[in-house]
DNA sequence: GTCTATACACGGATAGAC
DNA sequence: GTCTATCCGTGTATAGAC
């Protein structure tokens, strides 16, 4: 079955994304994913270490082209951002404060735990910043502002997401839009 | 020994801040502390959910005295955040990008899988937004902005740890102080 | 080549020795 | 009252049955 590997990769994605890395045991894996317990190691020959640097990829991946897509909905950087905020808060309600950031917590275990994840973890962020640059580029933010603001927006999110999910209470999420907006028409007056 | 208790909640919460709670175990915590294993068991009879909360709450405190000395420090508010993140950077080079938020981890770890965690770090970064209004407040600021100030600041901060620690990079903070001040200087000219 | 049963270490927790 | 030895479950990983 190749879409046992699918399903895998799916399942871990949603456990490692409340549960985190340590918190999640490959034997839940495996009855979330309705798989034999074998099945990781014939795809996954590395055991839990690669199947977490796969799932990383792939689940940060997903994430940056659901962010992208809704900053491309709107030709104002400013809508955009606080639209995508938004949505980001409807989410968090709607999942119970589950569904934020898919990697965040697996980020924070494994920094300074497992350098092979940590690296990982470290590609797909700078990925979204990457993505974030071009899309203020192309509001016609010159390049060093356009990288600055969408780290900005990146860690903004990524900060609200915390706060939100341990208050749950998606204020943080409207305070961080506010300090990313001012932030970017600090940059237009320049 | 009342300060085995004392060693106890320090180890632990050195030990959080780099693994955070599902990848620390009460015997490496009782070795990095130098105490017997059941000397956890006289001191938190809950276990290991007890000795977590009283670890979310002290070294979230602390933190909290930290970050309140650095902003008071400076009467301007725009250099007061300069100097606080660039405090945090310095702190995160030199310590191999592993002392960054004593809580973040922790938060992120039990924000779905245990309540009773879950308060408790709410409960801290509450007393941080609290304590951040009050410095905006007394910069000047109607308290409502205050407020959101105080929690983009906060939110940055933290958003700008995730981003370092995983990238082993100081750069996210700098963007993210930025936006801060952008922020601040929005809500001075109103 | 897929999957099940098992190995072995470590997790949290406890009982009882001193 | 402090600490050690042990319990039982779960963790990852593997070997071998089919």
């Amino acid at each position: 079955m190749a879409d046992t590997k699918a399903r895998i990769l799916h399942a871990t994605g949603e456990l490692f994304r409340r549960q985190g890395y340590t918190g999640t045991g490959l034997k839940q894996i495996v009855a979330e994913a309705g798989a034999p317990f074998g099945s990781i190691y014939h795809f996954f020959p590395g055991g839990k270490q690669q199947l977490a640097a796969e799932v990383i990829r792939s689940s940060g991946r997903a994430y940056q082209d659901l962010v992208v897509a809704l900053l491309d909905a709107s030709p104002d950087p400013v809508v955009a951002i606080e639209t995508s905020f938004a949505a980001a808060a409807e989410t968090l309600v709607a999942t119970g404060y589950a569904d934020a950031c898919p990697i965040a917590t697996v980020a924070l275990e494994v920094a300074s735990t497992d350098e092979t994840l940590r690296a990982a973890t470290a590609e797909v962020f700078a990925g979204w910043v990457d993505a974030g640059t071009d899309r203020f580029v192309r509001w016609g933010f010159a390049t060093p502002d356009a990288r600055r603001l969408a780290i900005a927006l990146i860690t903004s999110l990524e900060g609200a997401f915390l706060l939100c999910r341990a208050a749950r209470s998606t204020e943080a999420l409207d305070a961080a839009a506010g300090a990313v907006v001012a932030a970017v028409r600090a940059a237009q007056q320049t």
